[in-house]
Order: C-alpha cells, then structure tokens, then sequence
DNA sequence: CTGAAAGCGCTTACAG
DNA sequence: CTGAAAGCGCTTACAG
C-alpha cells in the first residue's frame, strides 16, 4: 500500500512499465483489452501519478509563481488580491497547472532578492500581482523565466502586462460627472504613487481638457505618502462640486471627511471611486465607481503566463481589460437640481 | 546559460559531481577552499538548485496543500481565508516549504473527490481550512497522508485540528454582558449549521445557565437556512436587551434590521458579534467582538502539518486558540442607564 | 578529502 | 502491439 507505482502494476500483470505508462497516459501502443485491465488494476492498488518524476524528464513543474508584495496583502485592498489569486487558482487548474503564492516581503524586494521560487527551480513562470519598484522591475526583466505583470506594467513596455484599463476608466467616470452638470471637478490621490493612480489621474484630465477645463492646483488633494501611507487631506476652503477619487477606500475617507466638514454628499459635493470594492458599498451614500474586471484580467495574465510557459515567443505588450461604470447615489444630477 | 546543473560545474573544475553536490550543501568531505571554489562558480554560472531531482529521491515535494471549499472563498467572508493563508504562506517559508491553494468547488466536495494535487503527488500533506461535509471528512480519514483542519473539526476527533476557542469566547462575551447588568440576551444563529456556530451557541448556554437562566425560544434568532444561505430575521413581538450573533456580519445585518424596526441600537438592544473583521467597525454603533488569533492558528496548524510530514507520528488533537474582547460601542452598560 | 555506482519513477526514442 | 535501454539531476551509501 505504500507507495505503487508503474513497476508494481506491470510486475502484477506481467507486462513492462513502459507498457503501463502507456496504457495509463492513453497513448498507442497499447491494446484497449490491456489499457483497460492496467488502469483498474491502477485504480485497484491505489496507484496515483508521480508527477515529480514525470518534471524530472521534461523539466517542467507545471507550477506558476504568482508573486504578490507584502504591502499590499495586509491592510484593505486584500480583497482585490485574494479574488484575484483564487481566480488564478480556478483558471490554472483548466491547465492542469497549480500557482503558488509568493508574498515578496518589502526586506527582499529593498535588497532585490528574487522569490526563492526562483532559486529551487519550483516554477515554470511567475506572475507578478501588484506594483513593484523601478529596481526591482529591472531585476525581474534579467531573470530568464517567462513572467506577467498584473494589475500594472513596465515602463518601457518590456515585459507583457495585462492591467485595468485606469485611463479610460478615469475618463469616462469624469465624462459621466460632466453629463451630469458639473462643471468643476477634482481628483483625490497622489500622483506619483503608482502607474494605475497616475493612469486614472490622467483619464481625468483628459476628460477636463476634452470640455474645455484647465487644471485647479487646489483641486488635486493628496492622499497618500511616497511609501503608499494614507495622509490627512488638505482641504481647500473652496471645493468643486465634484471629485473623483482614485479608489472606493479613498472615497469612503473622503466622503467621511467632507461630511465631517459639514458638506453634503453628493447634494454639496459629489464623489465617485474606482474598483467597486467593499468601500463603495458601505460608503454612505453608495458610491459610483468603476468595477474592474477581474474574472477577465487574470484569465487573461494566466493564458498569458500559460503560452509562454509552453514555449510561445510571442510577445503581448500590455493588455487593457475594460471596466464597467456601476452608478450609485454618490453622484448628484445638477441638471435637475 | 540554459540549463547549469551540477555537473556542469564539475566538469569545469574537474571534480566529480558528488563533490558539488557535497558543496552546495555544506556536507562534509570537501576541503574549504574546494567548497568556496565551487560555490562561487555556482554562482556565477547561474546554478539554481533543482528541487525536483530532490523530491525525486527522497519522496517529498516540499509542498503543503491548503484546501479550501469553494464557499468560503467567495462572498465576504473572504478577508479571514486570505489572511489566514497568506499567514500560512509566510510560516511554510520559514519552514522551507511552499502552499498550493486548492479551491475545492462544491461539485467536487459533492462528489466526493479527492483534491487533484492528491492524485498527482503534487504535496506532502494537506492542511483543510473551513468545515466540510461529514462524508467528505470520511472521505479524507481514508486518505493516507498528513493533515490538519482549521478553523473546524472532526467531531470524532479523529484528525489533528486548530480550531478558534468559540466555546470560551461566546461564554466570555456573554458574561461580558451580563456584568453590564443584561438579564435577558438571546442569540442570533443556525444551531445546526457549522460546528463553530455550535460551540459559540453552547459558550453562550453555559453563560446563560451560570447566570440562572434558561433559554428562551424567541430568542434564539435564525440566520441562515442549512445551506448557508442568509435568510430574513424573524423578529418576536418582545426583545432582550441584548443579543450575542455568531458573526460579525450577522450582527451587521442585525443591528440594521432592529433599526429599521425602531429600536436603538445600543440603547435599546446591545449587540455583540464575533471575529473582529470589518463588518465590526462598519457597523453603526461599532461591535463590541471576539478577535480571532489568526496568527497563532495559522502558526499552530502549521507547525503541526510541518511536523507530521516530517514523520512524526504524535497526535495533536483538537487544538483551540483563544481569542480577545474588542470592546467597542454596541454594548450597552445597564448599570448607570 | 574525493568519486564510481546505483537509484528515485517516469518517458522517449528505438528496435523487434 | 510490446519492451530494453538510456536519461532527467540529484543524493546516498560505500570504497578508496
């Protein structure tokens, strides 16, 4: 009962193992009567696949490394992750292949270790979910293993990405505020913390540019340091009658603060977010925002990482995967009111 | 470049491949100055270890599967399993060990199938994280590998189990409330759904009987229907002055429904709920709760799953973690009101 | 201190 | 239709 494998079952049948391996991997060679009577006798002797030995020959693991930076596992945007890794996981096991989380702790990616994964050769490609740093990015790119970057991407376009398409997400969330009849419009968040904020800033100002508008300085408020803690926001004593806020956790804050400072949402100040977590629906009132497309992108990334891992070549650049605008009460009709 | 192993690093110096293996490792039998020797040109060769020729020969993959069914990873219970395996993630490492999450789709769980990554050798043992069915547990007695369950148990206690100590903390919460100066507290929860509900409700009992009173059916408020699918209250004509809910999120809605219905929360009825996650603190009035040690079950089950593989034969039991009172604003303190 | 031999469990040509 | 031989990359006795 130990441990069985093709060499018990063809010694109790009397055939080779090659034989069994055969019959067990439905190849030719094998007589149907004989296929038959080796898997039951597999099934009889509790016979499981020893799929070590088969990466042994072909070198490959089947194994994914699906990289997630510690700072973005803790606090409140694990749901984005987890939904994302556990679709990772369903989509994987369509390919017979299994991901493996790697939380990059801050310490390795500040000395630019790779994953261990790497080093025990435990994996056949990696995906990267979330922002890295520049260095670390350069470091990846050295590394000769297939590799996504997911929910964000590379400079100078190297490596294939697959992200949310944040500019014109952005941009049509702020065309929506401007159909509705606002006229000034601000953003909350800090430009030059990661591309996917400065993509939604930049949707934004498209949209203002594209109706005529020019930039308020005051109008821009900060939400976060340069290492992603949130701040206090700076209020200005004159407020547009709209903000879009770079995510639906800054908009709760912000609503929270607004309401605080005696505005009204969104009869005073309008606001909406983006992503259409938890945050949009326990803000009060209900935010509209932009709901990403998980389920899309990461089985996008995975078909990626999949491809390449089979040998593909073919470079995919950085993949847009649209949002879909979901409209709450956060936003105020001032073409009636 | 391709593919450096061993040997190719022995042929370069001209020793044998045993010599390098002994090297890499820091074995005994070769000389300092052979080891560094080796070692560097490892290094700058771009020799990574190959873990699969190890699992090769000594049986082990080095890799722990973390099962979870597929009902728990959805909905909004998400944060405690994210967490809970990420914290796994983080122990596996400093074991050396790695995690592969199996969602165990309902299907599967129905049909009583084996997790794939069983059938293909692909994990050394299996740590099941949230209840499963009495015949899937059979099912896995039969299973001749290491595991552990958290966050529930096996009523035979049959197999090792890490478990949050819901009893104790449902007593302590409801004493809690008693010494506010409650007399009358019913429950909120499915008796008959989950064996962590269960205890709590037992913990909340034994309080009650302590305190010299019996349960009142009234009181005793269902959730959810035997599928775990939420249902609507069913609110009596008469309230106690408190009620202790088997979750946070029922308490959530609770305290919702008893607004909607006139009454103040804490003024009128306090309410008090159980694991400490965000629906406590976005609940109006905040909950007074039992934080959950993630951690420490994580670290526990772990530890345990670890030493199970390695060949020890121990058994652990049932395992609970204690938990700790959040006190927060829902209770209300009957002595001076 | 160093290495030749055997083996982990499978698969891939190749030969019959 | 069936199988002997070689090999994937390492490690474990064992011998020198």
């Amino acid at each position: 009962m130990a441990n069985v494998t093709m060499k018990d079952i063809a010694e109790k049948i009397g055939v080779s193992s090659v034989t069994v391996s055969k019959a067990l991997n439905d190849k030719e060679g094998v007589s149907d009567a004989l296929k038959d009577k080796i898997k039951q006798l597999a099934d009889d002797m509790g016979y499981r696949y020893n799929t070590t030995a088969k990466s042994m020959k072909n070198g490959l693991t089947y194994n994914i490394g699906v990289v997630i930076p510690e700072r973005f596992s803790g606090g409140m945007s694990q749901s984005f992750y987890f939904r994302a890794y556990q679709q990772a996981a369903r989509v994987f096991e369509k390919y017979g292949y299994y991901g493996i989380m790697n939380i990059l702790t801050d310490a390795d990616e500040e000395a630019l270790k790779l994953p261990r994964l790497y080093y025990e050769k435990k994996v056949d490609g990696f995906i990267f979910l979330g922002q890295l740093s520049a260095d670390y990015i350069n470091l990846i790119k050295e590394m000769d293993m297939p590799k996504v970057f997911l929910d964000f991407y590379d400079e100078h376009d190297e490596i294939d990405s697959v992200i949310t398409d944040n500019f014109f997400g952005a941009y049509d969330l702020t065309n929506y505020l401007f159909n509705k009849g606002h006229k000034d419009i601000g953003f909350v968040g800090n430009l030059h913390s990661t591309s996917s904020i400065q993509d939604r800033y930049l949707g934004f100002y498209k949209s203002l540019l594209e109706h005529g508008k020019d930039l308020t300085k005051d109008w821009i408020i900060n939400d976060r340091d340069e290492r992603g803690k949130y701040v206090e926001f700076d209020l200005p004593d004159a407020l547009p009658s709209a903000f879009v806020c770079n995510c639906d956790q800054v908009a709760h804050a912000f609503v929270n603060r607004l309401k605080q400072e005696g505005y009204k949402v969104p009869e005073d100040v309008s606001v909406v977010g983006f992503d259409n977590d938890i945050y949009a629906t326990i803000t009060d009132p209900n935010l509209t925002t932009v709901e990403v497309d998980i389920h899309e992108m990461v089985s996008e990334a995975v078909k990626i990482i999949i491809k390449k891992v089979q040998g593909t070549k073919k470079c995919y650049g950085r993949q847009s995967i649209k949002g879909k605008i979901v409209k709450r009460a956060s936003v105020w009709d001032k073409r009636q009111g």
